[in-house]
DNA sequence: TAAAAATTGTGATAAATGTCACATTTATAT
DNA sequence: ATATAAATGTGACATTTATCACAATTTTTA
C-alpha cells in the first residue's frame, strides 16, 4: 500500500464514476483537493470491518471482494468488484464503523474521500445526489437479485452461473484466471472448498470447462448457462 | 383497495420519513399535491413485479412482504417490511420496470409519489437527498447482512433469528399472530413448507415456543437466541 | 534451494434438507 | 351451512452438501 505519487487529479481521471461525472470544473477542484489515490497489492486490504469511517472509497483500478464475517466466525465474500466502482458508500452512510472488509484480488488503485466533501458535494449538487441514488438503488436490486439466486439454485447452479459471471462481466472472455483460491470460491458461493473442488472437477469431465488451477477457460457457455437457469 | 377519502396532507401527517421531515412547508405542500394516499387490504399486491414504474412507493401503516420471482419461477421474500416505510426506491430509480413485488399482510395505507416530483425534492433539498442516501445505505447493508446470515446458517438457526424479529423488530411482544402462511415462512427463510413445519414443531415440543396455527409465543427468548448464533 | 506454510484433491461418512404422497384441518365462497 | 379450496401435518425416502481425515501439490519464506 502505498501513496500515488504521479500526477493524478480528479478534473482529468480517466475512471470518473457517473455521479462524479456530472460535477463542474470548481467541484471537482473541491474533490480533488479532499482526496487521496491510494496502491494496493493483491491481497491487501483496503476497508477493514470495524474500522471508523471517514472515508468514502472509490476503486479506480483493479479487482476486489467484498466480504463480511458471518455468525460463528466465517467470512462471506458479498461480491466481487470490477472497478471502477464505489465499495465504501454504505457503510458510511449508515454507521460510525465499516460493517464489512474490502480486499483488493489484483493490483488496485483507490481514491478516499473525505465524507464531509462528498456531503457537501451532496448537499450542493442535486444532480450529483441523483446519480448517487441511482448507483445504491442498482446496488441494492443486484443485492436482492443475487441473495435470492443464491438461496434457490443449487450448488451446481449456482457455480456454473458464477463461472459465467466471471467470464461475461468480469473478464469478458472465456478464459480467464480466477482471482479466487477455491476456499474464497467457496465463501463466494456460500459453500466449503470441497464441494467447490468436486463441483468444478465435475463441470471439467463432463467439458464444460477446461480447468488448470486457477486458469479457467469455458467451452460450453450454453450449456453452463443452461445448468445455471435449471440445474 | 380503495382511494384515501378523509383529509390526508402530508403538511400534518403522522408517519413522515426522515428524509421527508426535513421538507419546509412548501416543499411538503408540492409532495402532498403529487401523492395518493391508498388502502390495502391483507393479501392485495402493492407493487407488481414486472409493472411500470412511475412513483415512488412509501408504507405509511400496516405490514408487508417484498418478494420476487426466482429461477424457475419460485417466489421469495426479501424482506417484511414494517411501516412507515419506503418500499418501492431502489427499482424507481434502477429501471422502467419493478424489479420486484410488494403484498400487503395486514391492512396498508401506501403513498403513491409521482416521480418526478421525488426527483425535483432531491435535486433542490440537499438534505433530504442526503436522508434518501441514509436510507438507501441502510437497506443495503441489513441486504448484505441478511444474506449472509441466510447462507451460514442452518436453517434451525435462521428460523430462530426470524422469529426473534418478528417479536423483538416487528411486534415488540413474545406473543403475536405470524402474518405469514408456513409456506411464505418457508419462502422468507429459503427452505419448504414441510422443513418449516418441522423445525416449529421441534421448536415447540422443546418448549422453546408455544404456538398454535399462526398464533406464536416466545417461550425461552434467550436459548431461541442461542441457537440463532451457534446453529 | 530447502523447509515451512498454504492450497488443493479425494474418499468415506454423516447430517441436513428436499421430495413425494396422503391425511387432516382450516378458511372461503356460494 | 355446505361445498370447495387452501393450508397444514406427517411419514418414508432420496438427494445434496458438509465434515473429517489425510495425501498431494503449489506457493512462500528463510
Amino acid at each position: 500500500m502505498e501513496n500515488y505519487t504521479e500526477d493524478c487529479r480528479c478534473e482529468k481521471c480517466a475512471f470518473k464514476s457517473l455521479p462524479v461525472s456530472v460535477l463542474n470544473e470548481k467541484e471537482l477542484n473541491f474533490l480533488s483537493k479532499n482526496s487521496i489515490h491510494i496502491k494496493f497489492n493483491a491481497g491487501e486490504n483496503i476497508i477493514r470491518q470495524g474500522a471508523f469511517t471517514t472515508n468514502i472509497a472509490y476503486q479506480t483500478v483493479g479487482l476486489s471482494k467484498i466480504y463480511m464475517r458471518g455468525p460463528l466466525n466465517k467470512d462471506e465474500i458479498i461480491k466481487i468488484v470490477k472497478s471502477p466502482s464505489f465499495i465504501g458508500v454504505p457503510s458510511v452512510f449508515t454507521d460510525k464503523v465499516f460493517q464489512y472488509s474490502v480486499a483488493a484480488l489484483t493490483k488496485s488503485e483507490v481514491c478516499f474521500i473525505d465524507y464531509k466533501c462528498f456531503e457537501k458535494l451532496l448537499v450542493d449538487n442535486g444532480k450529483f445526489a441523483i446519480e448517487l441514488v441511482k448507483v445504491l438503488s442498482n446496488d441494492l436490486i443486484n443485492q436482492f437479485y443475487s441473495c435470492v439466486n443464491k438461496t434457490q439454485k443449487s450448488l451446481n447452479a449456482y457455480i456454473a452461473e458464477m463461472l459465467l459471471y466471471f467470464s461475461d462481466k468480469i473478464f469478458n472472455n472465456y478464459e480467464f484466471l480466477l482471482p479466487l483460491t477455491r476456499s474464497e470460491f467457496a465463501q463466494l458461493v456460500g459453500s466449503t472448498r470441497e464441494t467447490v473442488t468436486r463441483i468444478l472437477g465435475d463441470f471439467m469431465e463432463n467439458g464444460l470447462i477446461k480447468m488448470d488451477g486457477k486458469s479457467i477457460s469455458v467451452l460450453k457457455p450454453e450449456l453452463l448457462d443452461k445448468i445455471s437457469r435449471t440445474g
